[in-house]
DNA sequence: GTCCAGGCTCTTT
DNA sequence: AAAGAGCATGGA
């Protein structure tokens, strides 16, 4: 008999919006509004019905533990979603348009590899290189309908890759950058659970020790995995929208957090992510 | 063929 | 402090 939880009344919530907006890769679609999802290292089937939640593959228990706050179940979005629509119509499109968007709480030794691996690289490939570091080092969680599934590798299944060994999986130049940060990681140069603890800035600055992180990368860490909604991370699209919706003329990142923090306020990593979600997705 | 993608590192002004 | 070159890979 397998395991399953139902949540009921959830509303902004959809599980199409959360699987497009660019935090989460590992998982796939089965049909509308439901999914196979690995996290944490299992695989659950999670399937929306209006506002109730269907996921499989877990019990009460694990869901207080772990999937209430994976999917940000407790943090009001309503009251964000009126703060930020009442700022400017860009962001009341945006709010509009994506107000199934929410902020995952991932895996932070995960979020680590997967945006070392995002740098000068776009989603598909992303997916697709997670999805073959998972199943070359990753543990085999179960096999469903004739596919394997696997779980993303510890940073001790991951040190077994050399350089050759991880630029063999299409990682590109990024090869370097996982081989010593996995390393720097294991050896405790980077203490990974204290992390989330620290301030927002000695966190960033703590995660740029690492080689392949840099400001943007380490504040969408920050964002997916250490509940640090006071960042705003700034890729090549949200450049964009500085620069034409809101007439930041200087990206640079302290102008860019001046701004970000006075103008879209406490939460303006939740802001940044409605505003991404928007420029990618809609037309 | 060129351009671009949830950028970073290293070098040069 | 700021700006530029180089970097792997594959899809448009």
């Amino acid at each position: 008999m397998m395991n399953q939880v139902v949540i009921k009344n959830i509303s902004e919530f959809s599980i199409e919006q959360i699987a497009d907006s660019g935090q989460a890769f590992r998982w796939e679609k089965i049909k509308e509004n439901h999914y196979l999802w690995i996290a944490h290292g299992k695989l659950i089937d999670v399937e929306q019905v209006n506002d109730d939640i269907h996921i499989k593959g877990i019990n009460s228990h694990e869901y207080d533990e772990t999937w209430k706050n994976y999917f940000d179940l407790e943090r009001d979005y309503q009251a964000l979603l009126k703060l930020f629509a009442s700022k400017d119509e860009h962001l009341k499109a945006a709010t509009s348009y994506g107000q199934g968007v929410r902020i995952l709480n991932q895996d932070l030794w995960e979020m680590i590899i997967t945006f070392i691996i995002s740098g000068n690289n776009n989603i598909p490939r992303i997916k697709s290189a997670i999805e073959k570091i998972s199943a070359t080092y990753g543990e085999l969680i179960e096999m469903r309908d004739g596919k394997s599934y696997y779980a993303f590798p510890s940073p001790h299944a991951l040190s077994q890759a050399s350089i050759e060994d991880l630029r063999a999986l299409g990682l590109g130049y990024r090869d370097k950058y996982i081989y010593k940060t996995t390393q720097l990681i294991l050896e405790g140069e980077v203490d990974l659970s204290s992390i989330s603890s620290l301030e927002t800035d000695k966190a960033r600055e703590a995660l740029k020790m690492l080689p392949g992180i840099g400001n943007k990368v380490a504040d969408c860490i920050l964002l997916f995995a250490c509940g640090k909604t006071d960042v705003f991370p700034v890729d090549t699209w949200v450049k964009k929208i500085l620069e034409q919706y809101y007439h930041v003329e200087k990206t640079t990142p302290k102008a860019v957090y001046e701004f970000a923090h006075s103008y879209f306020g406490q939460d303006c990593g939740i802001a940044q992510q409605y505003l991404f979600y928007y420029i990618r997705n809609a037309k």
